[in-house]
DNA sequence: CGAGAGGTTGATACCACTCAACGGCAGTGG
DNA sequence: CCACTGCCGTTGAGTGGTATCAACCTCTCG
């Protein structure tokens, strides 16, 4: 299944018929309030697991950053699945398990601290999953999201995340290389900031 | 196992060796950023089950709200377990994506709320429950736990609890007897509020 | 070259925090 | 039985961090 960038994969309150696993590109979970507020709860990227929170209708709504490949399973041929491999439940709920542990450092986030304390908790999550993948080194991060995106998934506004990257290169701490490019400058430091610690 | 008020249950950070299931009582679970500043992520009732997050470390504390009784699984005893009821395991991914749910919405109440939407919120959610276990309406509110313990559930201080709840009472939406108990008197009312609906 | 979207920067406002004083209540000891 | 003490909650005054509103900049695309 693809779906090209912008367009939404599913949506909050519809019925949960669906679980999908992301193949190829990025996604981004996000709630709505009635009057427009929004708050983006993850962006996922490859091998995401997509509908765990599934009660009986989706608890949010999720869409294409970029264009992107998923697999969709009917909850149906998923219940067939995990008939015939038993080990894939307990997977499943390995997964949902390591989703609950990074939604409650990001309720201290957004309960807790401060925005320069936020913007570098962003930077050292995604500075790890660079690292992850076998990058050079743990600074050269990429944004591949908007501004907007990124003050919706910090609580923030775009001009507090845009003042904020500003204090960090005028700091010395961040180089910033175009818009969706910046380089840390300091790992050990921003890491630091991100726990409260300065 | 019995643990008394205000006695810890687990600790973040310390090895994950056991899941619990609260029969009796309640508790809070919180994390904790460096310099104390705290976040508490939920208040247990009884049934929770205690320890899903955990992936190898808990990845959250846990302490008695008064006298509380819960049973203790070691990890290896929970396998054991899962081998004889396979269905235990759809049953424990089951309450993981019910909690992935609430979650997000309190993500949402964190990153997006105002201190008085997300009072109106904490007052709806606890009237559920009450209702939910059968009681007369949908207004008499019980608030076990102390100021310090909702602001840190909701996000703000004790002062700016205590001024939002002067505030409803001078609206004539909330009625206050005593510290502990609250009785809200428009509950549609109240659930708009808790949406920013006004 | 013009238009529009996304991002930055500046001025100001406001909501929630901080600091401080006060009040009520329970437990303690005289 | 009553002062004393400490904890918890409320209320007030002032501050500050982030939001809001607005102008400007930069890049892309037509």
């Amino acid at each position: 299944m693809s779906v090209s960038d912008g367009r939404s994969i599913l949506e909050e309150g519809a019925p949960a018929h669906d679980f999908f696993v992301l193949t190829n590109g990025r996604v981004k979970l996000f709630t709505l309030l009635p009057d427009g507020r929004r708050q983006i709860t993850a962006f996922a990227e490859e091998g995401y697991f997509l509908g765990l929170a599934a009660v009986k209708t989706y608890s949010f709504s999720a869409e294409a950053l970029g264009d992107v490949h998923l697999c969709r399973f009917p909850h149906a041929s998923m219940q067939r699945l995990v008939e015939r491999f038993p080990n894939l439940e307990h997977r499943l709920r390995e997964e949902a398990s390591r989703e609950l542990s990074l939604m409650q450092a990001r309720m201290t986030l957004l309960g807790r601290k401060t925005a320069r304390e936020r913007l570098a908790t962003f930077l050292v999550e995604r500075g790890k999953l660079l690292t992850q993948k076998g990058n050079t080194g743990f600074q050269e991060i990429n944004l591949p999201m908007p501004r907007t995106d990124i003050a919706d998934y910090l609580g923030l506004t775009i001009e507090t995340i845009s003042r904020v990257f500003s204090a960090f290169k005028k700091d010395g701490l961040i180089k910033i290389q175009g818009v969706t490019h910046v380089k840390v400058l300091h790992p050990e430091k921003m890491l630091m900031i991100s726990e409260g610690l300065e």
